[in-house]
Formats: C-alpha cells, structure tokens, sequence
DNA sequence: CGATGGTTTGAGATATATCAAACCTCGTGG
DNA sequence: CCACGAGGTTTGATATATCTCAAACCATCG
C-alpha cells in the first residue's frame, strides 16, 4: 500500500489525475521530507534538481536584487506544485515559511513520469496556468496599488487562499481570523514595500475597525466589505 | 495543403509538436486574422471564447485599477501564444501594440485538440511555464527596482525579445538599433510608471551616452555594458 | 528577570507622481 | 507647399506617498 493513501492533498493535488497503478508508479519514485520553518528547498539560480508537492504548509518563491533587497515572487498552499519542470534553472528559491511537509521528486524522474502519464502533464498545464493567472494579478498590484490597496489586497488573498481544507482557520462569519504565515518583514517582501510602511497599514486598518491584531500573527477580518472596497 | 506550411512560426510556435497530419487537423480548426495597431482581441473579464498564435506583430495583455490606472501584464512577439484554454475567464485584455498577424482558434476547439494530442498539451505546458518564469522576474522589477532600473531593464528584454526572427531589426554590434513597439504611455503601462518619469529616464539615458533616440519610435543602444549595469 | 528579535512609532529625506505648459511630429486641407 | 491642428512627448515646478534612519516598544525564551 502506498503512503499516497492516507495523503490529505491526494485529491487536490496534481495527484488526482492518476489511477491506482500510477500513483503507486510516481510513489516509488518520490518521498517524503519534513521542513522547518525557514528551511529552504530550492536555491535562486540553481539548476533545477528537484519538484514537489505541498502536502502542508506554507512556503514562498522569492528573488532578490543585487543590492540586496528581497521580492516575493509566489506563495504556495497545500496541493500545490512546486519547482520548474523540463529542464530550467530556477529563478527563484523556495523557502518553508511554517513547518511544512512536502512530497519531493528528482527532476528528472518526474519530467520522464510526466511525458508517459499526459493525465499528469494535462493537470499541471491546468495549475500552471492558474498560477500565471494569479502572477498577473499580482502584478497590477505591484504596478498600480498604494500601500494600503496592497495590504488590503494581501489580506484578501490570504483570506481565500487558507480557506481550505489541510489549514487551520476559524471560519465563522462575520469575523474570520487568520493565522499569519508571514513575518511583517515578508509581507513587505510580497507587497514590494517596507515593514514599516506595511505595518502603519496595518494599524490604521485596526484603528478604523476593519481588522483586529490579537496578536503578531494573527489577523481578524472585522469588516470585510471595508476591506474589499479599500483593496481597490 | 495547409496555409500553415508556409507559416513563419511553424516551427518556433507550438505547432512545431506537432506532425503533418495533425497540422492539417488544427489548421480546419483554426483562422488567420490580421489586426490592425490598437485594435483588441480579447477583453478582460469576458469568458475565455478564443485562443491564438501570434504570427506577427507585437500585442499587449493588460488589466487596469478602479480608477482607470492600467497595468500592461505581459507582452507577446510572434511564435508567442494567446489566451486562456480551460475554461476560464480572462483576467486581462489582449490589445495588437502594432499591426499583427494571428492564427485564432475557438477555444473549445482547441481545448478539445489540446487534449487529444499531448505532445501539443506538452509544448504548451513548457511554454506556460517559461512565461511564468517570465512574469515572475518581472515581479521583482514591478515590486523592488527604481525608475531608472525599470527603464534600463525594459530595454534590455526588449532587446532580446526583438532579436528574434520575424521582427525587424538592425544587429550589429555594437550598436544595436530597435523599433519600440510601444508608446512612451505603454512603457509607462509596463513598468508601473509614469508617462513623465520614463521620459526622463529616456532623456537622461541619452544625455549620458547610453543610448540614443533618432525618433520617439527608435532607440540605439550605444553602450550595452552601461545598460546592463544599470538596469540592476 | 534581562537579552534578543521582531514590531511599532516618529521625524525627516527623497523618488516619483501630479499638474501645467511648451514642444515636436506628422498628417490634413487650404 | 505651407499653415494648421491634434496627439504624443518633453520639460518644469510642486506635492506627496513611501522610504530611510532612529528610537521606543513588546513578546518570547533562556
């Protein structure tokens, strides 16, 4: 019996895609690995060794400019797929930003699985798409936001992306609270601003009621439709 | 026989997966359709109905703010693909930057061809992932670099993007000649600027020798190590 | 406790945006 | 062929959002 079984993102995940027979294929040739908090996966600018699947956990993308300042290009949730297939160096490292669990596969064998299994090439053409989406999304508000059309925005986000299943969240309406998977400082790296910038935004959202901080990491959406008007 | 065998983007394009009879079976699917400067094939927000080949001609994907800012999300040369297959809304428009030459598909049709014949499914999925690549580097442009290194970093993709077969341009080091394919707005719409700041920028390029401006249309890159070191 | 790292708050500096006017360039029509 | 007009571009003066630098603050963990 293979681990893949008991696996929470097994149906959420690239996975899905595959019967019986594969998965227990693509099981054999990957495993398990354990990360801690600020554990890094992937290097910038390495050939690309290496590919997975987020199993827990929450893990950013990111590259930095020469003088040394940092920019989050992604972030990736439970069931998703990390690490550039066919044959690329990585432009960007992946680095856990909780303890995560991730389910690792040499590049190579997974390029060679993906070309015989097109089901599984099929489904991460699908979330690879999805992901230029969101990169573009993200974009318009890298170019165009102020800051607290950013924070907003990044809350937002952050809001629909823990809703679901294999992270904890209390869901219960009209106040949803959150736990943060940043640090102020990345979420200054997302958001192209400074932690200090990021957190006077926060504040005042918290001073006009429309979210509250009980604690460093933690956030509550008071007011949600305030949030989304001021995401603009 | 098919209109594609005389394609200038038969083999760079993703149709290069493909066999003579497959082409032939794609080519029933699909259209030329000539575009002028300006005008749009796609809309943002509408359901993804087409998908295309760029044959010639440069075209912008773009979405904008609220309050009318806009943000030109990726930028696409010929052999480049177009549009949303999935089944899913666009987020962005897509408009021609200059006269252009497309090869459209229904994207039912083409979802449908897509997948029956991996090998393409496979050239797409590399191509998604090189341009996810691309907008991710483009990200740390967007949310960390200065003005000036926008501007210099914009010349310097162009460049490369340009010195490609099927676009014009003059080669020879080591002054290399190009024609902007953009407006001083759309540069703008590009780097999350404003129409005055890259005027400067350009201006100030050019007094300092980097590059010059024979026409608002024309820029000659005079000294590329210059560009380079600038562009951050 | 006291140290440490992250966070908040404050005051000031600065890059870029904004507003406004002058300036080309190129096509059109007299 | 020249004058005109319109759009795009450059240049200038000023405003402002965000950054930078600095200090106070606070939680956490030994």
């Amino acid at each position: 019996m293979s681990t893949c079984d008991q696996c929470v993102v097994r149906n959420r995940s690239i996975c899905a895609a595959l019967d019986e027979n594969e998965i227990k294929l693509l099981n054999s040739i990957g495993r398990r690995r354990n990360l801690t908090a600020g554990e890094s996966l992937i290097w910038e600018g390495e050939d690309s060794v290496l590919v997975a699947n987020v199993i827990e956990g929450v893990l950013k993308l990111s590259t930095g400019t020469e003088d040394g300042h940092e920019q989050i290009v992604g972030v990736v949730y439970p069931s998703d797929f990390i690490g550039r297939p066919f044959g690329a160096t990585t432009g960007y490292g992946v680095t856990a930003l909780t303890d995560a669990r991730v389910c690792v596969f040499s590049r190579r064998d997974f390029d060679g699985f993906a070309r015989e299994h097109p089901s599984l090439g099929q489904k991460l053409l699908e979330r690879t798409l999805g992901e230029l989406d969101r990169t573009r999304r993200w974009m318009l508000l890298l170019g165009r936001k102020s800051a607290s059309e950013k924070v907003a925005s990044f809350l937002l986000e952050l809001m629909e992306r823990l809703v679901e299943p294999g992270c904890k969240v209390v869901f219960d309406q009209p106040s949803r609270q959150l736990e943060l998977p940043f640090s102020r400082q990345q979420i200054a790296d997302v958001l192209g601003l400074t932690i200090e910038t990021v957190s006077r935004q926060l504040t005042r959202l918290k001073v006009e009621g429309t979210i509250g901080l009980p604690s460093r990491r933690e956030v509550v959406i008071r007011n949600l439709d305030a949030l989304v008007a001021g995401a603009g």
